[in-house]
DNA sequence: ATGTCC
């Protein structure tokens, strides 16, 4: 491990103030020592630079996929003061509301084993790729809907259920949504883009439940041993980009303006009470609820293809859960033995509030929070349920996923998108991308093993293992 | 992640 960083529990470490210059808390990180041969010495150089932000409260976090990111590591947790703390977009991240959400089906895995015309189907189905545009027909002022009411403008709509919503965290919608912080080009790129996946690490995958850890929970949840589900992990798309784009670039004379010191320039920031923080927190809330609204889309064409392929009906593909793992939100905890508001960032990390929490649907009370945690391409997903340990710790937070560890380029290098196709089809599993470049950068082996990381969160406590989905076909951009 | 450089 990293000089000076000590241990301070089950896969729990400390980096002590003075590790940088000016940090106000320590900074406190998830991992086992295994999984800490790949840990880069600039990720933890990011968590410790959190820590030096005005209004940081208690420690600078990071979950076991920590890796190298825009400023704040990806795999970061923060909360702030709201009354001197500041909101970053680096603390976000590009993809606004990047997240997944697990749908079930009354299917189990001999009706889908093996049909690469279901696969094919759902890409034709669902838009896919760089740039990729939507099929469905979403007008201007449809997108102002989507930001301001997320997953709920799309089910008033048509595109799903009631009981979707009660599954989605904050029910698919942040209420301080304020459309006109958001520019008309980041509203240019949202209209055709409604109900598209996207690239990069975004796929659309019919998975298997392989494995039941925890049968009250599992239960709870609607998932039981040989069912098939369909998980959906995707964005704001341009949409998001562009708003951060936008606001880093305000943000950073914001910084300036505030005279707030930061040791690198990618944590432009803004007091969470200013008009600069303002606008921002309003546009990234407009962005996430594209967000939900877009997986939301995404959720309604599935279903579509699953109820006229098999025959089963729409309302039997229930929603377990929506999770997002890029976002800012204000939220209640106990700080020093009081309650208060403060204002929780997560990059690459996952809400996971645990039982008793008053956000939780009156049938999930008992249980915590379902977490959905894809794996990489070839890899088991799992569901997880959120603790009581999470919500003293971690501001009820956990990982979100496998993590990198090879980039992009190297992969792209060394791999071969053909080879990797043809390996994962031997083990079952039918993959559908626009090329095999967009293969081979998402190959198993560039990522921490999601086994691992789920293990470091379960045995640390800040979220139980509850479930695992092994894949049997995926379309990716 | 991203109309992977306005």
């Amino acid at each position: 491990m990293i000089d000076s960083v000590r241990q301070t529990g089950v896969n729990e470490w400390e980096v002590p103030v003075g590790y940088v210059p000016g940090m106000r808390v320590p900074g406190k990180f998830f991992l086992s020592e295994s999984l800490g041969i790949s840990l880069e010495s600039g990720a933890i150089e990011q968590l410790a630079n959190v820590a030096t932000l005005p209004g940081i409260i208690r420690h600078s976090l990071a979950m076991p996929d920590i890796h190298w990111g825009y400023g704040f590591p990806i795999g970061g947790v923060a909360a702030f003061s709201l009354d001197e703390g500041v909101i970053s977009p680096g603390g976000v991240g590009f993809d606004i509301n990047c997240g997944v959400r697990l749908l079930t089906t009354p299917l189990a895995q001999k009706d889908i084993s093996g049909r690469r015309d279901l696969i094919e189907e759902l890409f034709r189905a669902v838009p896919t790729g760089v740039g990729g545009k939507s099929t469905l027909r979403i007008s201007p002022p449809d997108l102002e809907r989507m930001m301001i009411k997320g997953a709920s403008w799309a089910v008033d709509a048509g595109y799903g259920v009631k009981r979707d919503l009660i599954r989605c965290e904050d029910s698919g919608y942040m209420k301080q949504a304020d459309c006109h912080a958001v520019s008309s080009k980041a509203k240019q790129r949202g209209v055709p883009q409604g109900g598209t996946l996207g690239s990069g690490n975004h796929f659309l995958e019919m998975q298997v439940v392989t494995e039941i850890f925890d049968p009250e929970a599992a239960q709870a949840f609607g998932l039981h041993l040989g069912q098939i589900c369909c998980m959906i992990h995707c964005g704001s798309r341009g949409l998001g980009h562009q708003v951060c784009t936008d606001h880093l670039k305000l943000l950073e004379s914001a910084t300036k303006k505030y005279h707030i010191v930061i040791p690198d320039r990618q944590l432009a920031c803004a007091p969470i009470t200013s008009v600069e923080g303002k606008d921002y927190f309003g546009a990234m809330a407009s962005s996430a609820n594209y967000a939900w609204a877009n997986r939301q889309l995404i959720t309604h064409t599935v279903r579509q293809v699953l109820a006229k392929m098999f025959r089963i009906e729409y309302e039997d593909m229930p929603l377990v859960y929506d999770v997002a793992h890029n976002v800012a939100k204000i939220e209640e905890h106990e700080v020093d033995g009081k309650r208060m508001n403060v204002c929780v960032h997560r990059k690459g990390a996952t809400r996971a509030f645990g039982p008793d929490t008053d956000e939780l649907p009156l049938d999930l009370k008992k249980i915590g929070q379902p977490v959905i945690i894809p794996g990489s391409m070839g890899t088991s997903s799992f569901v997880l349920r959120g603790t009581k340990t999470a919500m003293e710790k971690t501001f009820g937070s956990t990982c979100h996923g496998a993590g990198r560890i090879m980039s992009r380029t190297q992969a792209k290098k060394s791999l071969s998108g053909k080879e990797i196709t043809a390996n994962l089809l031997k083990a079952g599993i039918i993959v559908r991308a626009h090329s095999e470049n967009a293969i081979a950068d998402e190959a198993p082996e560039v990522y921490k093993s999601s086994d691992e990381v789920v293990n470091v969160v379960h045995e640390a406590g800040i979220s139980r293992l509850v479930a695992r989905l092994s894949p049997l076909g995926v379309i990716k951009g």
